[in-house]
DNA sequence: GCGGCGACGTTATGCTATAACGTATTCAAG
DNA sequence: CTTGAATACGTTATAGCATAACGTCGCCGC
């Protein structure tokens, strides 16, 4: 079971196309590098990367890094349902840390209440060196 | 004292441009919006715009919004924060709120901490609707 | 004066994302 | 079976965001 990813049974070639291309790539990739990756399947145009992204970050099988105008698979297929999401992106090897924390996320539903914002989407991303690259330079 | 944002005065004449043009925007503006703003001044190239917006976001003057590929002026212009900022943007109007929560950047803290990351930058940035926009559509 | 530095202006280019069109497939209602 | 809605698909063209590479200018310390 090398590459189990837990890829969903009901996806549309080019969704699964592109969603391999996510769960083999060690960092993140753009949209144009997925179809530099695909054309030897037969994928010519942006909007067919582009579609099939939609449709993955919709079902919460890969997200959207928008500090990078990247795109990683969901590091955790099997229940990443629900709450906020926060990324931290090694800017010396690309690795992504997905992570969830529910002080934050209630911390940011509070002041949302206080203001009256009503909230549909939150974005965190985290830029700096990940523990190994921080040792490999020491 | 009719537009007193505490523009620094040691700010070129691009830089002083751009920076008007945020702070007279009632929402973001990309780069090339402050662009098309600035013809009249005779700027005409992204790269002067560009350019005067590193320096502005660097003194932390001006912030970039990612999740919009857009720079607003900072809202506290007399003592820009430290810590972490968090950004509120309405998808209605396009105001931004921007706030700091020590809740929050204590909790990354201690999330880097945890895992050995060394962070860099953080962005954090809500979507939704504003209390206003949300009052109007009752 | 000279050399380093930082801002500037210009042209060209590259990367990211969507508009607009038509076609193919599926599936359920009539 | 036919029809029509819904969805995915493929293609071309275009829009929007950002930087590379070059040379110039003015300032300041030496
Ligand atoms: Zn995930
Ligand atoms: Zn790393
Ligand atoms: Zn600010
Ligand atoms: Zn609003």
């Amino acid at each position: 079971m090398a590459h189990d990813h837990g890829m969903p049974a009901d996806l549309t070639r080019n969704q699964e196309l592109v969603l391999g291309a996510l769960n083999h790539a060690p960092a993140p990739l753009s949209a144009y590098d997925i179809l530099d990756k695909l054309r030897s399947e037969g994928l010519r145009a942006p909007l067919q990367i582009y579609r099939a992204l939609d449709k993955l970050v919709e079902r919460g099988l890969a997200h959207r890094l928008e500090s990078l105008n990247a795109f990683v698979a969901c590091a955790d297929a099997h229940c990443h349902r629900k709450g906020l999401i926060a990324f931290a992106i090694c800017e010396a090897c690309g690795k992504v840390d997905e992570f969830a924390d529910e002080v934050i996320e209630e911390r940011l539903g509070a002041w949302a209440k206080d203001t009256g914002f009503k909230t549909e989407r939150t974005t965190m991303e985290i830029r700096g060196k990940c523990a190994a690259c921080l040792k490999a330079a020491a």
